[in-house]
DNA sequence: TTGTACGCGTTATCAA
DNA sequence: TTGATAACGCGTACAA
């Protein structure tokens, strides 16, 4: 009894059937006479059978139903912004019917025998943004020949992406504050590499994460001298140490603040709150992403919103084309400017 | 060319080995010359082989290196908490050296096909919390034989849980509060139920889920009769919402709020503040969880300190003795009380 | 150090 | 509607 688990053999052998009627009675891919299918149940029943090996079945049919996704560093900084939490979630959702789960996969890791996405067994490969080392690690993939989609990054040629216009999205929360008569206007940007080196951004920082610079130029289209700030990353805490230098000097402070995303935007309204300061009567803000902020109410952020949502399940609608053999094919989602409470006319010079 | 991907067999031939001895190049688990390693490399390179296939690997070893974590509904709201987030972290890095990843899974699904924790092929299963529905479907799982544990939650007998001891923890707050003189505590809770009701908690009101139970429990061993308001889930959107009826009526407020998470906690100092109330000289405010609250500052909450990481960690540990063949052990941690600004002695009735 | 032989548990294909 | 056959691609005793 202690012995082995049942296999389908074992319950067809009970259920006087060939293993291949047995097989199909729990694949319910051919007609099977109710009188089988109960006797084979019955069988299993008996045997404590729970059904195909899901690993077996995988090697035979060549598909695991898995599709990685690989994040750059632990998991905690990936989950903690609102749209790659949504991401994921249209992403879950359109890999659901190809009866596909995610695997949680990270490109680098410091610990010995960790897997990675060559050992796995993935039918395709969803890459989160897209760093040096990741890019390496890709040719091994490609070799092995699944379908990988990249979001908001490059893996080279070949490589479908899905991503935003952010560089037009952007320009055009630059444009509804030159509107409202704003000269002064500063930009919080996200992290603008690997490391996450902060501060002012001088003309010659080279910026290798895509979306911050894609973001940035969008506001510099109309904007070019402004002053940029650098976070580490997209959280309020951020934004609010970034706002709190910009505001520091009364008589130097921006009248609009360009936040390079909702979180960011959030830690600005809370310095300016701080520094004593009106929004939007002293100082505009503008956030970019359009998700729910815990804690923002009552403002509502003039932003651009992302449909975060569907980029998940766009990515997830390339990888299910590309496992049915269908060619790749990139995706440019757009932006949709939104008012909020938080942008206003430039206060009259003092 | 285009025809079939080359096998380790394919390999072998070319390199005039046989299978085994080029499935040991790549395995590593036998000595192999070098003369031969090289040749074999060599042959694979030309033939475009990128390592064993996953799959294959897996059927003959019995092991696919995936551990599922069930979660209840949607991935966007589980990640909302910090507290999960830690513990999926924890989690990721205890299973790791085991070569495994994480498989998200949901508990229930309305898409067709969806995988399941039945057709996915795991090594072994984390249940985040345990609702009915859950429950239900273990009973396939447990026939299959494969190693289950649950955080926080119970699965019924013999399904080993990692859990905190929140009921200790959660009277250690209302002690803490008793010391300082208050009398007139409410509590502001975790959601109660699988819906989410919200509300007054009436005497006669069944709590389905454990940790807000506990935590309940906790604080009336101090305060027996304090008032109790159920939210629908740990954000601070939700605590300022339930404080805001807290505070509604000056003449009845109570001089200190016990919530049960450190994010509830900033939504009941965020309603105190627009109240006009000073926290802690007018309201001491205790949370739950220890965890960084993005725009808290400069508040440093009174609240419990739990291990969120180590949590996850002691489930993956578990997961991986089981994987080991060990007798499953329970694990319950503690927290620890941590001291902030957020509390005080009870102001003087008026 | 290398090779032989077999089976892991299933399912697609085809014929009956 | 059912059954026989043959892979799927690999790892691992065991023997040489």
């Amino acid at each position: 009894m202690t012995n082995r688990r049942a296999t389908i053999s074992d319950v067809a052998r009970e259920a006087n059937v060939s293993p291949s009627t047995a097989s199909v009675v729990f694949s319910g891919k051919t007609p099977v006479s109710d009188a089988t299918r109960e006797r084979v149940l019955a069988a299993a029943a008996t045997l404590g059978y729970a059904g195909p090996d899901p690993l077996a079945a995988s090697l035979r049919r060549g598909r695991s139903g898995i599709v990685g996704v690989v994040v750059g560093s632990n998991l905690n900084s990936i989950f903690t912004d609102p749209v790659q939490r949504l991401l994921m979630d249209g992403l879950a959702e359109a890999v659901a019917p190809l009866g596909a789960g995610l695997l949680l996969l990270r490109s680098t890791s410091d610990i010995e025998n960790a897997p990675t996405l060559t050992t796995a067994p993935v039918d395709a490969a969803v890459l989160i943004g897209c760093d040096a080392d990741l890019r390496d690690s890709l040719d091994d993939v490609r070799a092995r020949g699944i379908p990988i989609v990249v979001i908001e990054g490059d893996a080279g040629p070949g490589v479908p992406r899905v991503r935003l216009d952010n560089r037009q999205a952007q320009r055009l929360a630059a444009e509804h504050l030159r509107e409202l008569g704003h000269t002064d206007v500063a930009i919080v940007t996200l992290r603008t590499d690997a490391a996450g080196t902060l501060g002012r951004i001088e003309p010659g920082r080279v910026i290798t994460i895509d979306v911050t610079r894609e973001r940035l130029e969008g506001a510099r289209d109309v904007y070019p001298g402004a002053l940029a700030l650098a976070t580490s990353g997209s959280t309020i805490d951020d934004g609010l140490a970034a706002a709190r230098t910009l505001f520091a000097d009364p008589d130097r402070r921006p009248t609009a603040v360009i936040a390079q995303s909702d979180l960011l935007a959030t830690g600005v309204i809370r310095a300016a709150e701080e520094a004593g300061l009106r929004v939007p009567e002293d100082v505009s803000v503008t956030g970019f992403d359009g998700v729910p902020v815990d804690g923002l109410a009552p403002f509502r952020l003039t932003t651009l919103v992302q449909a975060a949502t569907e980029k998940g399940r766009a990515a997830g609608a390339a990888v299910a084309a590309m496992l049915e053999g269908e060619e790749p094919a990139s995706v440019l989602l757009t932006c949709e400017f939104r008012l909020g409470n938080t942008s206003g006319p430039a206060a009259a010079p003092h």
